[in-house]
DNA sequence: CCTAACGATTTGATCGTTCAAATCTACGCT
DNA sequence: AGCGTAGATTTGAACGATCAAATCGTTAGG
């Protein structure tokens, strides 16, 4: 049975005394660690079985002195606000901490305010914590975040696309499009032919995106979409109240496509207070897969947020491997979301 | 005079490079920033004003090595299960990070199964990482991880009392009977007799504590609690199924009070198929002011969790400004929750 | 036989800071 | 003058790792 690690003197084991006790140099057992390919074998094996026995431990701070790599990932935090969809990022949050973890990395987490302040942020986080790299989320229209990253040559990738520029910095995002697209596609194979579409105002990207595939859907099979798009405010209330209006018309639709939970859910308690039941008398589709539509039963389009975290860390390991801040950023990564069909369909 | 104008472009200063501009040693500079009251008047401001000048900040990295003190803070993530009550950590998790912030400190986040894997990331924090001290949350009863992180002389707080043991170390936590205890009163002021209480099963600290607030508040009005009592596990449908049978009682409750948001809604669901109005039909409270509750007016108790926060930092302020680990803790802090009262009362 | 080349290992310097101890200066006191 | 003392400042040595260059031992090539 191979031997525990031996607490000998309480003392931390150093490479200095991990090199004494199996009679190599410092550099010898840093090498067996970091260039095993550069140590002769039964060395090799030597100094591993002591590395095992003492239990050594590189102590990471002061490689983080010499390599000036930390090993290190800031991730900002905001203050809760969508109470549905806010599961989202929290969800994204603890991937990134698995991924991280996995890869030998931890998350440094930073709460900001506005872009300006988050940019102060970067600067103490790069210059005083020696942090490798960020992950940004949330890009929108015009950031000032990603130029001032970029000036500096800091790495990072956002989840989000860079809105209405071209690309100077890898990403990763999933395709709303292809999302609401599926989703929309699934309601006229169910024979619907009225499906109204409860979206955000225009000109939020990740809302236009979405609205696109639902339109693209609806124009492929020639169901009509006119009277039937909504454009509110990503609230419960709102939702509902644009449910309201829309179940009113003349000629009410028979299927909504959500840009998000939050809304279907508003569209959900204005259904089942006209007594309509979900999912028979109208059909429901969201968007993020929140915990609160599992539980409700309503079918909505699933980000797939384990594998956008783990494509944000292969891009910053790509990143990080060059040497010099690269010119051409990396390829970006578009995921495609899965439609997850419930009792609301 | 000072030297000749050193462009001393793209490299970040250090304290030798500050010495030199101010003419004194590294060790002066150093004073002048961690101990000022070693330096003389005139030689202090000459040195901060180089410092200011070329914005020297000191490295910490370095600083770690030395000290061995990191300035920073583990705190978990959890994957996210609740999707009601799950915003209550995730709350408490930005205010920790803004607090943090504020004293000059960041927050590393670890994610973990089980106690037994939380209990090897301590380790790896604390001996590679060199993290100061540990934020946990979710403490219950028979908690492995305290006594693990006592008999190393870690430091650490709890966000949640130590249940069914002697406190070994700084604690901070929400008196949530106090909380139960008020909501019933009001509910009592109102006219209520006939009072239900939603709860977890018994054993789970957090859940006795409230029921003990409602039990309590009953007792010394006389109000009866007999058979409007339930204990379920902490989802809607559960939620749900229980406030249905109490509901279906020959003499049903006219007033719930619910020790989570998400059986308080799993009610509402129920109360709203039976065309009961919550507020003008039957009166409802939840715990944890969730957003959800603000977004339907439902009446819930308040945890101060921006003080709560502060709370843990401050005892760990105190905790580490100690050379060695104290044989007793600090002052416990027991915060006072907030009812918060909408329609549904 | 000499030397070049290579693989394996060691040595010295360095990252930027703080600790511990040494030095220097000025001053008061006998 | 000589001495002790306190305050101000400097010096050398860590902290624990990696980098860059030097050294050593072997082997192959001419």
């Amino acid at each position: 049975m191979a031997g525990r690690p031996v607490s000998n003197n309480s003392i931390r084991p150093t490479l200095e005394s991990v090199a004494r006790m199996a009679e190599v140099s410092r550099q010898t057992v840093s090498n067996a660690l970091n260039a095993p390919h550069l140590v002769r074998q039964d060395t090799l094996e030597r100094v591993r079985s002591v590395i095992a026995q003492v239990g050594y431990r590189p102590h990471r701070g002061a490689r983080a002195l010499r390599t000036r790599r930390s090993q290190l990932l800031a991730v900002p935090v905001f203050p809760p606000v969508d109470p549905i969809g806010g599961v989202v990022l929290d969800t994204f949050l603890h991937a990134l901490t698995t991924e991280a973890q996995r890869l030998d990395n931890r998350v440094l987490l930073f709460a900001a305010g506005d872009d300006g302040d988050e940019i102060r942020q970067y600067d103490e986080l790069r210059e005083d914590h020696n942090v490798d790299a960020f992950v940004l989320t949330g890009t929108h229209v015009g950031d000032a975040r990603t130029a001032w990253l970029s000036e500096r040559g800091a790495a990072f990738v956002t989840f989000g696309r860079p809105w209405g520029t071209v690309a100077h910095h890898g990403w990763v995002d999933v395709d709303g499009a292809a999302g609401t697209y599926e989703a929309t596609s699934a309601l006229i194979d169910r024979g619907h032919r009225r499906i109204a579409f409860l979206g955000w105002p225009a000109g939020s990207g990740v809302g236009d995106d979405r609205r696109e595939g639902y339109l693209r859907a609806c124009r492929e099979a020639s169901v009509a979409t006119d009277g039937v798009q909504s454009a509110v405010l990503n609230e419960l209330a709102a939702g509902r109240a644009a449910a309201s209006e829309l179940l009113d018309l003349a000629e009410p639709p028979t299927a909504f496509v959500c840009v998000a939970d939050t809304l279907a859910i508003g569209l959900w308690t204005e259904l089942t207070s006209r007594h309509l039941r979900p999912g028979q008398d109208v059909a429901v589709v969201g968007f993020d897969d929140t915990p609160t539509a599992a539980v409700i039963g309503l079918s909505s389009v699933a980000q797939p947020l384990q594998e956008a975290a783990a494509a944000c860390l292969a891009l910053l390991q790509q990143v990080l491997s060059q040497r010099e801040p690269s010119p051409l950023p990396p390829d970006p990564v578009l995921l495609r979301p899965r439609l997850v069909l419930r009792d609301s369909t």
